[in-house]
Order: C-alpha cells, then sequence, then structure tokens
DNA sequence: CCAAAAGTGTTGGAGGTACACCCATGA
DNA sequence: TCATGGGTGTACCTCCAACACTTTTGG
C-alpha cells in the first residue's frame, strides 16, 4: 500500500458521477482501479482538490482530466465525510454528476494512473462499487430524479437533435418507469420550449422520426427561474 | 490579526442556517463575530470539523455547542469552496439548516469566544454578513422552500401543539407570499396526516382556534418514502 | 407486404384556484 | 357590543391518467 496522497489525514476529494444516455439506457462512467486500496475494484473516478482552485475549478479541471471534455453540466449535490470512507486516513469528498453526450464520441480518453479501464456502465447493471461509492451514486440518482422536475437537464444528455421517443425513453430511464406515450409528448409540446425541426431521423428502417431541438432562450422566458415552477 | 486555526491553509468547517419561527415571522440565528476577520460583524455560526468525527457528528457537535440543543433537525444542503472566501487561508465549509422550535426557550445559551452576541434577525431584514454567508443564507432559503414541498420540515419549526393558522403564516413565510386561508387548510386536512386534538389555543382576546398534531407515523405511511411524493 | 416505430384525441376524474360571510371569544 | 381572528363550501377550470388505432418507411 503506497500513501502518496499529500496531506492525507485530511484531504478533499471531488468524486464524480458521469451519466450519458445511450441505447435507450442511462449509464454511468467507471474507472477499474489500479491501486489499493481497492485495487481491481470498480470506482467512480475523481481525484483531489489543489490548494489554490476552487471546488467548481477543481470539478472542471478533474472532469477534463479523466474525459477529454469542457463545459459538459456539472453540479455538486452532497459532500461524504464519514471518517473511515477511505480506509487510508480522512478524505472528505464532494460528489458532482455530470451530464454528458455520449452520442458521436464514444471513446473516453484513457486516464490517470489511477485507472486501468474506463468504461460505462448501465445503471441496472452496476458492479459493487469501491469505498462508499455505491452510496454516493445512490444518492446522485434521486437527485436527478428530482431535479429532472424543475430544470432541463434531460437535453445535457441528449444529441443536440433528438426525438420525442428519444426524450421519452431517457425520462423513464432516470425515473425507472414506463410512461405513456400520447400524454408524454403532449405535455413536453404544451412547454413551448421544443423546436421542432424540418428534418428527420435518418437510417432508420421504419417510419423516421422528426427531429426537435431544444430552445434554452424559451424555456428561460417561460421559467424565469427554476423556482418559479413550484408552487 | 490572529491565526489560531489548526491547519488553516486547509480546513474544513461547517455553518449553519438555524431557522426559527415566532411571531409569524422566520427567524435565523446569528452571531456578532468577536475575532478578525469580520469583528463586529453579522455572520452564520460555525466551527471546524475535527479529525476524529464525521460531518453529521460534526454538526451535531457544534450545533449543540452554539445553542445547547440536541435532536434538533438537520441536514447538509451545499458546500462551499471558493479560494478565498476566508481571508486568512483556505476552509472549505460545508453548509446545514437546522430547523428549532423558538418557542419557550427562547433563551440560546452564550456561545464560544468566536461570538460577542447571538441573536434572531427576521430573513426579510437580515444585515449584511461576513465572508460569503450571504451567499449561504440565500442557498439555504432556496434548498428550505423546496424541501417544504416534499418532506415535513415545517412540524420541527412550529410547536407540537399548533394551530393551522400558524402553519399557514408559516409556509408564507417560508415560501414568501400568501396562501388563501380556505383552501390551505383543505388541502393540510385532506392529507389525514394532522391529528385534531380535543385542546384549543389559551390566553388570546378573540376566538381560541383547535390546536393540532403532527402525526409522523401516520405521515410516513401515507408517504412510504420521500421520493413517492412526486410525479 | 411486412415489421417496426411514428404519430394522433377524447373522456373522466382529481385537484387547484378563486372567492365572502358568519361564528365564537375576550375585553 | 365590538374587535379580532376562526372556521366553512361551491363552482370552475386545469391538468393528469387511461386508453388503441392508423400512418409511414425501409427492407
Amino acid at each position: 500500500m503506497e500513501t502518496d496522497l499529500p496531506k492525507f489525514d485530511s484531504a478533499f476529494s471531488i468524486d464524480f458521477v458521469i451519466f450519458g444516455f445511450e441505447a435507450g439506457e442511462l449509464k454511468v462512467l467507471l474507472i477499474e482501479r489500479n491501486q489499493e486500496p481497492f485495487n481491481d475494484w470498480w470506482a467512480l473516478p475523481g481525484n483531489l482538490v489543489e490548494n489554490n482552485e476552487s471546488l467548481d475549478d477543481a470539478a472542471t479541471r478533474i472532469l477534463f482530466e479523466l474525459t477529454g471534455f469542457r463545459d459538459m453540466h456539472m453540479e455538486q449535490f452532497h459532500t461524504f465525510g464519514s471518517v473511515n470512507r477511505h480506509p487510508l486516513g480522512r478524505v472528505i469528498t464532494v460528489a458532482y454528476y455530470a451530464l454528458i453526450r455520449i452520442i458521436g464520441q464514444k471513446e473516453i480518453r484513457p486516464v490517470t494512473q489511477y485507472a486501468k479501464k474506463v468504461s460505462w456502465h448501465a445503471i441496472n447493471e452496476l458492479p459493487k462499487l469501491a469505498f462508499d461509492h455505491d452510496e454516493i451514486f445512490e444518492s446522485s440518482i434521486q437527485k436527478l430524479r428530482r431535479r429532472l422536475g424543475y430544470q432541463p437537464i434531460a437535453f445535457e444528455l441528449l444529441p443536440e437533435k433528438f426525438t420525442l421517443t428519444q426524450l421519452q425513453l431517457l425520462y423513464e430511464a432516470i425515473l425507472n418507469k414506463k410512461l405513456d406515450k400520447r400524454n408524454f409528448r403532449k405535455k413536453m409540446l404544451s412547454y413551448g420550449f421544443l423546436k421542432e425541426l424540418d428534418e428527420k431521423q435518418k437510417g432508420v428502417s421504419y417510419r423516421a422520426a422528426k427531429l426537435y431541438k431544444f430552445d434554452r432562450r424559451k424555456y428561460f422566458k417561460i421559467f424565469q427561474n427554476d423556482l418559479n415552477l413550484e408552487s
């Protein structure tokens, strides 16, 4: 066991639950650890926060180092600070979720020395994770579900142009339940922030669906701010 | 300026937004600092996390030290980690809100050496706060508003026996808007988790109102778990 | 022409909103 | 008896849920 972490008796880290949506399934990016403790286990990607960077800056940097992407939607959702969550010492971790568009860019650039492999895992078939990462994941999915109700996060996971069926499948994957097709479409379109394009799906061997775009400007015009959505 | 904080170039703290409800107003407990930086400023109470305690344990301890109360409802809501949020060095703070029943126990026991005074302030008349505490407060009230919709937090702020008008005033204070009396009562009673008592308000110079109790058991029977409340 | 998914309306019920007056009590 | 808040019902409307068939397209 090596202890190459600076100030390891009291360190901050950031751990990421990185969500992607592909083939109708919600997926999470995991790394296979290349280091004790939990060598060979799957874990959420993450790293330590440097002394001269804010949490959000650290999150941006770490996500870039891990995936090669910038400007992903990300948000802090909980901080985990049990004394013994890390066997080698005290590490408090701020958990973020990130939403990325898998489509088109399947190859995540290989990562730090901490990871042997990086790969997407369907959220219904996750392996047992290292540390307290099961708990972190569980917490992330609950937050995601809740925020789906009042923030336009679904569109961060879809390609720019998408069909209503894709959107519905994504909602179903996040909420983990079936929705009624007609009701779903009616409601989504009634909001007025989906822009119908003059374009159709390509390469399918059945009737091609219309493509839509999320109109962020209209969305924010309709919901001045997030909070106006409720009561 | 003294720097008596241990490991001050990278410390954790917990800051509290402690809410109370009194005289129809939502209030927050602030301390007047007795120390540089921000000597004489009002600030949110808080303290450093020790190395051998989890965040929630630290929160419980700190809240007890500050107020003399245990078993208050409290919950972490965000972690603030700008590099320069504390002028003397890097301090990452995990913000919690706590809900306490002011009624009957107006005297908060005097506090640490960090505070000259401790007092309740109506949330609409807050002074400018030290550090980034304005931002932390703002964030807390938004979380509180949202959680009011799906968690039984109002009852943590009211005395055990309360009138429907008190409950309504509390909702109005948190949501910062007027509600319709008849609709509010109808809806609250329709949930079925308020127990009407054979008792009335005392000491008022007008018709005394019926008292109610929150029936936690029924609440959890009705809403198996928090998440079932939505969609 | 077949397989596959796209696309489309109506109805009933629940719940939300708007709204105004009489009642009970203590001073 | 008066001032103060307590307590109550109805009508409308919006939104949600349930539900099945026809259309389009590529192979």
